[in-house]
DNA sequence: AGTTAGCACTCTCGTGGTTCGAGTGCTAAC
DNA sequence: GTTAGCACTCGAACCACGAGAGTGCTAACT
């Protein structure tokens, strides 16, 4: 028992990892400990039961898989799962096919950006068979692009804000005195002029300062502020939105059948906060990372696994799209796709604002 | 026997109903079938539990009242539940307290539109325990108020419409030529003059007459023709957004400890189509409506109760705020906040737009 | 050495029988 | 019309037990 302890401190042979990945697969499919009858029946190992269960003990041993109890087949450790994806995750392609489906999916959808991420999140939940997750692409800082103002009633308008980053933000204004549409139009031009392009830092020492004294610019400075409010606030926002979609595939999953572990999941999705932190960290990444059950920095995240990648350009604006499963998932399938995904995102920002 | 069915098909004796309501208030508090005993002992009835059983047993005669087994207490049917909410929906007020609470959350919130709906289904949610529910208003048709054109790229714009009933639409739109912002500019002028306040039916015919030959006018030709486009998939959208809080809620039920019947009721809550549908018949109603289990119109629905009003201006635009929870809820509490809602949310739309 | 067949052992799961208790429905007395 | 008393019913919980799956070990084989 110790020898073999000692030897599988260092690497894998190529057997065991076979091994390894045969368990896994089998027991994505069918969520049941494999026994190694199983797997030398179904897959070529081109070795008896006896060894393979040689192999599995090492394997125990090493702490890659588990035993729910003495009788019963193997299940991969969540230590199992993450050598497996370590081992997997440099390559993972996407199938052609499906590269294909989901371009021609892509191609089919408006050229507004907002149904992207439930395209996104839509084209994740199906291809995976998990839950699919997008955020918008959200700017660190928010630059203004444009605003408008539209009267709503005499003493109330929308003011309308486009940000450089294409997403749209809108706020009623109360006003002091009754104030006309043409009016609202003048002071709509007026700030367009001072603000177009700026930060909310910039904005405001802008906005301050305009001519307290002046009545021709108290609408303006009125507004002025509203904007520089709102701008702050988009960029204190920590998350914009999250679409989800196929949630309904998680809960399928047997290993949710009693509900508790269920809640605690959908719990940790409606908490922005701990999301918006989770989310941050993959954008800095660069590239998909992986989170298995307890690596999960979310205690109740810790019966799911979430396969994420960012998108966006570094620096402006980043997004996260991603796929959220058991920590019984198939890896390599939601690595390819989310990997896929990203990219394909990247590509349409790309052509959209070249 | 039959004596007793025949009595229970008239109104029930005060005493029954005294009755029938305890049962209802103590099965919605423990989920457990109630026995006569725990009646008498919970409720001052002024009689034995012999008395309650022989009630008891015609109340299930009547088909208000339900048995698992021969040995167990009772529980309410959906007749039962039916009968109840008859009798109390008339009234049903909040308590004042609450009341209160609910003005000052939503005193505290930004005159954003967009933001009552989020705090209606999370006011819902909290205060009724339950899934609170809320819909934007939507106009039947949507008259433009105000569009604006914002240069997004060489050959690419952001076209924004401002709706008169306050909802924003965002799209973009390829040009054929680089374009200036300025020209951009100068087309929502001439656009905003010709369409302001039209219907996707009525701008399509001003549109229309824009003279095709005259290259003066392609551009906000071609802008119009998504304008008009636009407003039409507006109108036919069945339902723009529905903002959900406290589906824990539910989910924590023991009744769905088995999460089969809550992954029905998730799928129900996905189908757009089915949503729509019950949405515009409640909007119509004018008043609380409430559906229980299976009266409901979708089968997958048929586990939980549905607590609707709409809110809105009948003719103009309307939304609908409301409660999903189990059957077994307490339809009081349910029918007087979301009642109180919808009123309060019409007390707003109404101050807004006056 | 590594591999394999054989075998005893262990543990879960399903089945059937038993007890316990909650709650009913009925009847006879008040 | 109400109530106490009581026999009866049925599910939940518990136990025992056999079947079956899968293991780990050992001894023989290549």
């Amino acid at each position: 028992m110790a020898r073999r302890v000692r030897r599988s401190s260092g690497p894998l042979d190529l057997r065991s990892q076979a091994i390894l990945r045969a368990v896994i697969e089998e027991y994505v499919t069918t969520a049941q400990p494999v026994g190694s009858q199983a797997l030398v029946e179904r897959y070529r190992l081109g070795v008896s039961s006896a060894t393979v269960r040689a192999v599995l003990a090492e394997l125990e041993a090493a702490g890659l898989l588990g035993h729910p109890h003495t009788s019963a087949g193997r299940v991969p450790t969540e230590h199992g799962y993450r050598y497996f994806v370590e081992s997997i995750i440099e390559s993972a392609p996407l199938p052609p096919v499906e590269q294909l489906m989901i371009r021609h999916q892509f191609g089919q959808v408006e050229y507004a950006s907002e149904h992207w991420f439930r395209l996104a999140a839509t084209t994740l939940a199906s291809l995976t068979r998990a839950a699919g997750l997008a955020t918008p692409a959200k700017p660190s800082t928010a630059h203004l692009r444009h605003l408008d103002l539209v009267s709503i009633s005499d003493r109330l308008a929308s003011l309308i804000l486009v940000l450089r980053e294409g997403s749209l933000k809108q706020v009623l204004v109360t006003l002091d005195e009754p104030t006309e549409q043409a009016e609202l139009s003048a002071a709509a031009a007026f700030l367009n002029d001072l603000l177009a392009g700026l930060t909310a830092a910039d904005a405001e020492r802008v906005v301050a300062r305009l001519d307290e004294a002046d009545p021709t610019v108290a609408l303006p400075r009125r507004v002025g502020d509203r904007v520089v409010r709102s701008l702050q606030e988009f960029d204190g926002a920590a998350i914009e939105e999250l679409f989800s979609d196929g949630l309904l595939n998680v809960m399928a999953a047997p290993e949710f059948a009693q509900s508790e572990k269920l809640r605690r999941v959908f719990a940790a999705l409606e908490n922005r906060v701990y999301l918006a932190e989770l989310i941050s960290g993959v954008a800095g990444a660069g590239t998909v990372r992986v989170f298995i059950g307890s690596e999960n920095p979310a205690e109740d995240m810790a019966d799911v696994s979430l396969v994420l990648a960012p998108y966006g350009r570094p620096g402006r604006a980043v997004g996260v799209v991603g796929v959220l499963g058991p920590t019984r998932m198939s890896y390599p399938q939601a690595i390819g796709t989310v990997r896929f995904v990203s990219g394909l995102m990247n590509e349409l920002i790309d052509h959209l604002y070249a």
